[in-house]
Order: C-alpha cells, then structure tokens, then sequence
DNA sequence: GCAAATTAATGATTTATTCAAG
DNA sequence: CTTGAATAAATCATTAATTTGC
C-alpha cells in the first residue's frame, strides 16, 4: 500500500489493470489529448494527475522492450539446446522411436541461481533422485500428448545447466536407483524466488 | 480418496502440499529437468508420473491467474456502477461539451493490434466522457513534463484530426446529453467471454 | 445416516495466440 | 508470409464435495 504522505502515485489495481488493457489495446505513446482523458478516467479510482500517466506508459513501454530484449537472448542461449534435441530426435534407433517435448526452461526470473555457491549460500539444498527407468514412462506418456511430435527431456543430462536452483544427485547406471535421498526433499524454497529474481537482475 | 482403476491422477495432500510451496516459492513453469526431479521427489509420496507435474503447472498458474482476474473485474464492475451514479450525481448544470474517445486503430508505428477484425474481436471499444474544461489543467502538467515541448500540446484543438478515432458527441440542445454511453465504459473482452461462460455454467 | 443427485474442483486435452526465424 | 516453438486460454472429463429426499 501506499504511505499517508508518499511523495509518488500509487495506482490502484483497477488503474493498472485499465492502463495495461489500453496498452495492450494499441496505447504506447499517448498523447496530451489521450493523456488527459485517461487521467480524468482513471481518477475516479484515486487520486492521479497526468504525469503519472505520462511516466507510466513510459516505463511501460520501456520494460515490455527491456523484457523482449531478454527474451530474445534466452532464445538465443536456447538455440544450443535446441541443437542438442535435434541431434538426439535424428539419431537412428533409439530406445523409443519419439521422444516427447512438452516444455520449455523457465524465464530468467525462475531461474536465477547461476552456481551451487549461491545456492548454497541461501540454504537451498534440493537433492533429488532421477530415476532413468521414469524418463521412459513420462516420454511414451508425452508422446501421446503431442501426437509423435519432437522431444524434450534430453537435456536432463545438463540439469544443473538448464535449471541451476536445482541439484541433482548422480544416479549409479548399475542398479536400481537407492531411495533414500527423496528424504531430502526440498525442505523449503522460502527465498528461492528472491534469490533468482536478485540474480538474475545482476 | 482415488478409485483403484482411476483414469487420472489423484494427488496426496503432501504432493499438493509441496507443488504449492514451491509454485508461491517461485517455481511456476518448471522446464523438462525440474518437472523430472519433482515427480521423481513427489513419488515418494505417491503414484506420479511427468505430465501429471506438467498438467498441474500449467492449470495451477492458469486458475491462479482467473481467480484475480475475477476478483478485479467484480471489483470494476462494481466501482462501474459507482461511477454512474458519481458522474450523473456531479453533472453541473448541461450543457458541457463532451467528447467521448473510442480507442483506436492506433497509428501504425504504435499498433499491437494488426488489422480492423483483430481488434474487433479483441472488443475494443472504450467510450469515455472528456469534460473540456478539464483540459486546461491537463496543459499545465503536460507542459511540465516537456519541458517546453509545445508540439504535445497543439493538438488538444484538432482532436479528430490528430486522432481519427475520436468522436464528438453532439450534446442534444433539449437536456441532459445521453446517459446511456456509460454503459459502454471499457470491458476486455477475456472478461466478457469470462463472465458469460460463468453464467452458462452456472 | 446414506445414497442418488447435483455442484464444484481439478486433472487432462485441444485450440488459439504470440513471437521471432527462415 | 509462412512456419516452428512455446504458452496461455478454453474446453472436456472425472473425481470430490455437497445437497437433498428418504
């Protein structure tokens, strides 16, 4: 909430949820003439003046860029990924003749935890167990989904490139994989998202 | 609890558990090798497979979303219907030019939206009241925050030049201009298909 | 109390939209 | 302009909660 004295708008939710409908409605330089009409509009929900309104689509307009920007640059750390699948979708006899694609590594603002000493400095321990014998279930269960399309799931042998906030625990090839370190599970991820989040800005 | 032969997975209160901790924790579109290690965690406590992970990501975050959605569109409607009584409550005495500004198929340099039908189906079809004499303030302020940049300014006088999307109301000479363009105040058009699908349902 | 009927939640699929690469 | 990749929205389908009449 907004402090009694605040020397700056705080808009209220029905304000920001109009602003971003007319933005998304083609509005990202408004003129004096918009600007006053949306101000008039908006302050009926509070108080407003048309600086605000002004400053507001700037900085909207600003950060839907600076956020393309860095989606564009994941798209391209992706490519190496994407690479890495077709490589594995083209090999000749695999256990199953398709694998299965279903997602995709989350947004920087997920992800955020670039080495295990940050990780370890927030007290983020997950240590889970990846059973090999799984992957082949989840994949016959993906293909259904995506009727014989592509694959995914490779990349689960770069977890800790692909998804740094997680550890994971080399499982022996020999063997049925030991349990025991599901007890391990992730006891708390209080601060996970801050972390990345301040990461992930730097 | 789950019947036997059930067709769809049915979650233990501690799976639910932890996939909600760690969505508020941060973790809302887990890639491939999150969604592994989760369901290989989560199978500890129960039959679990990727896509049930997946499936639970994805509608998680979906009816999160429709949920404050909801709550926001009730909370405008009804700050809406406020809205009608406060502007009707305060009219001084008519006539007052009134301008009403639809928004528009924006310049092309500023469109999100590609084309007539685009925006049509998007329902874009704000109608707002402008009282002129509101304007003069709006000078003020604007002139500010150009710092002398006149040129914003000029084309408060040719709105329907500069903006040809915008129409004057003609105020009938005999009373009160039209009540009835408050109705059309600004609804998305996710919210009305929401809304009407609620009522179908319901 | 207790099922049949009804409603609400939610898992699973399908369809539409978006963005960018070719 | 078309297409691929990814996501979100909409929808379908089944399970759980609940209401209702006995």
């Amino acid at each position: 909430m907004c402090p009694a004295g605040s020397s700056r708008w705080c808009p209220t939710p029905e304000q920001v949820m109009i602003l971003e409908e007319m933005y998304r409605s083609g509005v990202k330089t408004p003129n004096a003439t918009q600007i006053q009409q949306i101000t008039s509009h908006l302050s009926f929900y509070g108080k407003i003046e048309g600086k605000n309104v002004f400053y507001w689509f700037q900085n909207h307009k600003a950060r839907e860029r600076q956020k393309l920007r860095r989606k564009l640059t994941k798209q391209l750390q992706l490519q190496q990924q994407q690479l890495f699948h077709h490589y594995f979708d083209s090999l000749p006899s695999p256990p199953f003749q398709h694998l299965s694609y279903y997602n995709s590594p989350p947004p920087p603002q997920q992800v955020g935890v670039h080495d295990a000493a940050a990780a370890a400095k927030q007290g983020i321990n997950y240590t889970w167990k990846l059973d090999v014998s799984e992957r082949m279930d989840v994949d016959k269960s993906m293909m259904k989904m995506y009727g014989g399309d592509l694959l995914m799931m490779v990349d689960l042998s770069t977890p800790s490139l692909s998804s740094p906030c997680f550890f994971t625990t080399a499982t022996a090839t020999t063997g049925p994989p030991p349990l025991k370190t599901l007890e391990l599970f992730p006891v708390t991820a209080s601060n996970l998202k801050e972390e990345c989040n301040k990461n992930n800005n730097g």
